[in-house]
DNA sequence: CTGTTAGCGCTTTCAC
DNA sequence: GTGAAAGCGCTAACAG
């Protein structure tokens, strides 16, 4: 029932080779012969067989998306920029959720390898030994890489990513400008270089702004709603501060719910600023003042930096750095002056 | 540099045939051999050419999944949960956004088709002229195919939905036990079975209570954040319901939104209850009442469904049709009486 | 129990 | 310009 290149061939009453020919391009043929072979092709609904092509050497058109988990909007929302890219210019993406096990990201490197895929993005960590060697393998084998959203510094690689810093940096001078002073910091494990610039960008603007920086002040957790909220009340049970810098929208949505359930207004008596900018930025309430990720536009620049790899267009590695931009909404206020006296 | 059955077969001092076997677990190998041959491809870090075996008639462990849009949140989440089940059982899942274009969705049919993919899992629609005969095309050429939160009711399939109907019937009547009577329905262009089955557990909710159906009161929109808000704020300045049956959550932030540009307070003046119970559900102010779908079952089980398929597993196509739960939060209230007089 | 061999559908020399 | 034929890496009869 398959059409095979045999049966055009037939249909057409050439040679298979001149069928291949008029597929791929190549060797010269007859304007005649060729429009013939097309027409054929298009009648009979023909397609050439991926595996048959990608066996003897040609690609699979096939790229490998590495991600933490898509059901986070901000994954989605890349994933979604990453395929519509990709389709265009004639890719399919795999995708495969790693949700942050080492494990599972080294056996999806050999699933994707063995699957020859022609490339593979990276939109997840890569911090333990075993998926750092499992990359290296990769390297190795030639199979084009390209990195979003996490910088590698150690290895030359395709990166599309934010300025961290910058992104730090601005969110809290806006808290900063608003008068703020005691400003706490929700953020993940710390171990991936986003964070870590971010954090980077906060202290430089607290020196700056000449406000000593208060370590108590750093909350560690995981990028969940629930260990986000968890964190978030404690720290308000402990130490209450005025603005809160979210290193992303969970995380912002996280506090939001913590400080409502304890009666804590927000903008009022609590400013929270989040990160990244996803839909749910505009689905909360009070609407998320946040650090708006390009996410659009890096989806789209990865799959351009991979596939130029693919293709050999490029020589070198490239690092692509995009700003992000300050969304003020209402999630942030300018810090209430305490009344000296309650004329009640 | 890559390796081949043939340098396992060399360096295991057997034919490349045994290798094959142990491999595949087929026919009778002494265990001496087998153990031998598996200690050499995991020496040689060897894994089998997919391309090469799906070649050969076996299959390429690739299924293809067909969703409108996977920024979405309940798609997200759904494809999260048809990934993980999947990696399971040994596929990889290939991602197709068809953005309701049924240009792109019959265009994706041949794609998979080519690409020789195992199975198709659909998410989507498939309502037009192009992409029904894609899709019979499909059947015909015996890709096992099932279908997910979409009935269909004249071709036989496999089918994993929700009970719709009881979808609306127990929204509406939650609403209706609140008291309230003047209730409008928010939803799509009404073209799916599921809204269509919606909206008629709507009807016999309201009219089992014996509240009169004024069909001003449906308001047909695209499942859009913004679409959502234009035509909930138009109804608000046409006719104000004191209740909102919104067919998604989206659609009920949506509502939400218009209201608290307008003033309305809800659940206070406006009671709104959605439909997903997607994450955003439980973000959003007030936290969202809503019909929950059990969103990782259903992924589970289409999977399930469409590999027992692949498998041959099944004689008969099958539909699978879960129960929605009514999940109450704080964004309905019982309406409030109307005090005949005020006594300031 | 194990090996030989003929393809799967396609690309690519190498001849004509 | 076009075709014959040799693989790509693997599976599956078919023989031993």
């Amino acid at each position: 029932m398959k059409k095979t290149i045999y049966d055009v061939a037939k249909a057409a009453g050439v040679s298979i080779t001149t069928v291949s020919r008029v597929i791929n391009n190549t060797g010269r043929i007859s304007v005649k012969t060729r429009q013939k072979v097309m027409a054929v092709m298009k009648e009979m609904d023909y397609l050439p067989n991926v595996h048959a092509s990608a066996l003897t050497g040609k690609r699979s058109n096939i790229i490998g998306l590495l991600t933490p988990d898509i059901s986070n909007p901000f994954f989605g929302e890349l994933a979604k920029s990453i395929e519509d890219r990709a389709d265009e210019l004639g890719f399919n993406i795999i995708i495969c959720s790693t949700d942050h096990d080492s494990k599972k990201e080294s056996k999806y490197f050999s699933i994707l390898k063995q699957k020859s895929v022609d490339g593979i993005i990276f939109a997840t960590g890569i911090e333990n030994h075993d998926s750092m060697s499992a990359l290296e393998d990769i390297v190795n084998d030639d199979i084009p890489l390209a990195m979003i959203s996490q910088d590698k510094p150690l290895v030359p690689m395709d990166i599309v990513i934010i300025d961290d810093f910058l992104g730090g940096y601005a969110a809290t001078n806006h808290l900063l400008s608003l008068g703020h002073r005691k400003i706490a910091c929700i953020m993940g494990d710390g171990s991936t270089t986003g964070e870590k610039d971010r954090m980077k960008g906060f202290r430089q603007a607290m020196q700056e702004a000449d406000v000593p920086i208060d370590d108590s002040l750093f909350v560690p957790t995981v990028f969940s709603l629930k260990s986000g909220k968890e964190e978030a009340g404690k720290l308000f049970d402990r130490s209450m501060p005025t603005a809160i810098f979210a290193f992303n929208d969970v995380l912002a949505c996280a506090a939001i719910q913590a400080a409502r359930e304890r009666g804590i207004k927000v903008p009022e008596d609590l400013s929270i600023i989040g990160f990244d900018n996803t839909v749910l930025a505009e689905m909360v309430d009070p609407p998320l003042t946040t650090m708006s990720q390009p996410i659009p536009e890096m989806g789209r620049r990865v799959v351009e930096l991979l596939v130029d790899e693919m293709k050999g267009k490029k020589t070198a590695k490239q690092k692509i750095m995009l700003p992000p931009e300050l969304v003020i909404r209402h999630s942030t206020a300018r810090l209430k002056d305490i009344p000296p006296v309650r004329l009640s």
